[in-house]
DNA sequence: CACTTGACCTGTCCGC
DNA sequence: TGCGGACAGGTCAAGT
C-alpha cells in the first residue's frame, strides 16, 4: 500500500513538519517493529534534532543530530502522522482517516521539545522501525540489494533490461515487484503501469521486446509521478504525514476497476490472481506474450 | 542462483 | 446475530 509515491509524499510531508524538532521523549512498547534498547534511545534518540528525511525504494531514512537515524518501513498499513500540540484529539478536518490520537494501532510516540508529536501508527504491525549509526545504513543487507530508483536522474533503460531478464522466467509483475529489480513498484502501481504498457501481467519477463520494457518503465514513472502530484493512493490506510489522503485512486484505469469498462477500448476489466497477487488487467488491451 | 510459497498480523467482509 | 474462513499485500525465510 504505501508504494514509493506515498512514502515519498510522507517523506515530503515529514520535512517540511519535523526539520530542526528535537525529540524529547519516545513511548514505544514494540518490540519487533522497534526493538532497540532503552540504552540506544536515550543515547542517540532523546536529545538528537532531526535534521533530514530522506527516501530510498519505500524505506524512510530520518536522520539525527546524534549521527543515527531511523529507518523506518511502513509495509502494509504503517502510517507516520504529525500533530502540532493542539490536534491531538482531533482527525485532520479533510475528511480523514485518522481520528484523535493515539488509537489503537498507534505503535510508537515521539515527542518533541515543542510538545508537538509524531505518532507510528501501524494496525497489522508488519511495519518496523530501527535507530542505528548513519554510517551503517548503506550496509543493511536490504539496502545493497535494492535495485534503481526509477525516478533518478541517473536511471538507465539498459540496467533496467538487464536486471529485467535475469528473471527471464518470472512473470513480469512478479519482477517488477522485485525490489532487488526496481525499488519502489508494489501492487498498485504494477497494474496500472502494465495496463498503460499494454502488457500482460504473466508475460514472461524473458519474453519482452526492448521497446515494450523501454514502455513499461516509461509507463512506471509517468504514474509514480502522477501520483506523487496526487498524493499518493488511499485505498484504505494510507494517509500522508498530515494526516491525508491521496486521491490517485480516483484516476486509476484498472486497479479495483474490476467489472468496469476500459477507458481504452471498453472491455470489462477483469480481475485474477498473477505472483500470488491481486491482479487487475483489461484482457484486450493486455494480450499475453507467452 | 532462480523461482515459489508461506509466514508475519489484524480488520473486514461474505456465506451459512 | 455469530462464527469461520477468505482476503488484503510488502518482504523475507525457507523450500524446491
Amino acid at each position: 500500500m504505501p508504494e514509493l509515491p506515498e512514502v515519498e509524499t510522507v517523506k515530503n510531508g515529514l520535512n517540511r513538519l519535523l526539520k530542526n524538532k528535537k525529540v524529547q521523549s519516545v513511548v514505544y512498547d514494540w518490540p519487533k517493529g522497534f526493538p532497540n534498547s532503552q540504552a540506544d534511545v536515550n543515547n542517540f534518540l532523546i536529545g538528537a534534532s532531526i535534521l533530514t528525511v530522506k527516501r530510498r525504494g519505500k524505506s524512510l531514512i530520518v536522520n539525527l543530530s546524534s549521527k543515527y537515524c531511523l529507518v523506518i518501513h511502513l509495509k502494509m498499513t504503517g502510517q507516520l502522522v504529525f500533530r502540532g500540540k493542539e490536534q491531538f484529539g482531533a482527525g485532520h478536518p479533510n475528511d480523514s482517516l485518522v481520528g484523535p490520537l493515539p488509537d489503537r494501532s498507534t505503535r510508537v510516540i515521539l515527542t518533541f521539545d515543542d510538545d508537538s508529536k509524531l505518532f507510528f501508527n501501524d494496525q497489522r504491525k508488519f511495519g518496523w522501525m530501527r535507530l542505528l549509526p548513519e554510517i551503517e545504513v548503506a550496509n543493511l543487507n536490504f539496502m545493497k540489494k535494492l535495485g534503481p530508483e526509477p525516478l533518478s536522474s541517473s536511471f538507465k533503460n539498459t540496467e533496467f533490461r538487464s536486471r529485467v531478464r535475469r528473471r527471464k522466467n518470472s512473470s513480469i509483475k512478479a519482477t517488477i515487484l522485485d525490489q532487488t529489480v526496481l525499488a519502489g513498484v508494489g501492487n498498485i502501481y504494477a497494474d496500472e503501469s502494465l495496463w498503460i504498457a499494454k502488457i500482460h501481467p504473466s508475460s514472461l519477463s524473458g519474453t519482452l521486446s526492448d521497446n515494450k520494457l523501454n514502455l513499461l518503465i516509461k509507463s512506471i514513472k509517468e504514474v509514480f509521478t502522477k501520483s506523487i502530484s496526487l498524493g499518493g493512493s488511499t485505498d484504505k490506510n494510507y494517509v500522508d504525514a498530515e494526516g491525508k489522503k491521496g486521491s490517485y485512486l480516483e484516476f486509476a484505469n484498472v486497479f479495483r476497476k474490476e467489472g468496469q469498462p476500459c477507458p481504452r477500448c471498453n472491455t470489462i476489466i477483469i480481475k485474477t490472481r498473477v505472483a500470488s497477487r491481486g491482479t487487475h488487467l483489461c484482457p484486450k488491451c493486455q494480450r499475453k506474450t507467452k
